[in-house]
DNA sequence: GTCTATAACGGGATAGAC
DNA sequence: GTCTATCCCGTTATAGAC
């Protein structure tokens, strides 16, 4: 027997489906609270408003996917590969399911006031800390290159969760989303190839 | 002497800089007449409704952009190294002073019904050109990965146009965006560097 | 072609009973 | 904690004068 989630878990997971479905805008509290069945006060009483509500569903997304992507950095020691440390950039983002939450990516990526509220802090340590383990690992490039490349890696990674359902109707079965691993193997052997490349302008 | 471009223009530039500020749905034709100081009604006489609005602001920037990508690939002729292949890919959205543009491009791609509606014909003829750019300069290369790293290679560029004032905001003078001959340059190294890469999984 | 005025609607939020 | 009913606001779109 599967208990029912209570009120406040029933609209967080309504909210992450119809605001990535939808966009945030576009999105009615009466819509939340439809598909969640509950009454409609009830978010203005868990959650304060609308905007509260956008960023506890996010934050619920996204804590746990970056908590894994420090902990396999970590775990791949202080002597990581380049591929290593990519693979715990990109592998924790890419082998969850992340067709539900895709959508709601998205939308929190072509919204820079979102964008700034919730997520500045988190990618700044984030990005700060695998910038490090980039530097022991090619001691070669400078930090501006570094982060550069970095940034390069996170589009890739973020258009491919972004994209999937745009990449599966243009492409069918020619581009395999099923395959994690593999897909993950994909973006490694490209974005280390991209990082080995000589400096030098 | 400047001539004061006509209503139809005005609320084409109103509507790109707003929808790309605040979102399709945040901007209200409220806001896009009195920003190009026209009348309320104007905007459905000129275009029949909203949508269509939003559609052809988007025509009016993506259009030029992507012939001039496609003429670049052909001057580099038959052929051409994968760094001319790519140059052309990202040179042109690159290159432009992209700022403006970038919001409503961050936009649009966060929009599934929009990407759908608008880019799905282009984008396809587009990158079936480009994949057989790629065929002939790297012939090792399967279909699949070819489409995958053009794919990497998009989402690289993407991430680089959309989040570019984040950018600025989060590395102010680290990550220069003004030099765009340079940073065209370091995407086209990375990319090209990945596309290199042996095959065989 | 351009304006004013208004119709018709849907939204977020809250008061107050239970 | 949960419900109903309602307030109040901003929106798109259009009718009709000029």
């Amino acid at each position: 027997m599967i208990e029912r989630p209570g009120t406040k878990t029933r609209i967080l997971d309504a909210a992450e489906k119809l605001f990535g479905e939808k966009g945030f805008d576009a999105t009615s509290l009466r819509d939340i609270t439809t598909e969640a069945d509950v009454n409609l006060a009830a978010v203005n009483y868990h959650f304060q408003s609308k905007e509260s509500l956008i960023e506890a569903a996010i934050m619920r997304g996204a804590g746990p996917v970056n908590q894994k992507r420090v902990a396999m950095l970590e775990a791949a020691g202080p002597k990581a590969t380049i591929e290593q440390i990519i693979e715990a950039f990109i592998g924790p983002v890419l082998e969850q399911d992340f067709e539900p939450m895709a959508p709601l990516m998205a939308r929190v990526l072509a919204s820079p006031e979102i964008m700034k509220r919730v997520f500045q802090h988190h990618m700044d340590t984030l990005s700060r800390r695998f910038s490090d383990a980039v530097a022991v690992a090619l001691p070669g490039l400078s930090q501006t290159e570094r982060m550069w490349r970095l940034h390069f890696t996170a589009g890739a990674m973020a258009h491919t969760v972004t994209r999937a359902p745009v990449l599966r109707d243009l492409f069918g079965g020619m581009l395999d989303l099923k395959d994690r691993q593999l897909l993950i193997a994909r973006l490694v052997r490209f974005a280390a190839a991209g990082f080995r490349a000589p400096e030098g302008y």
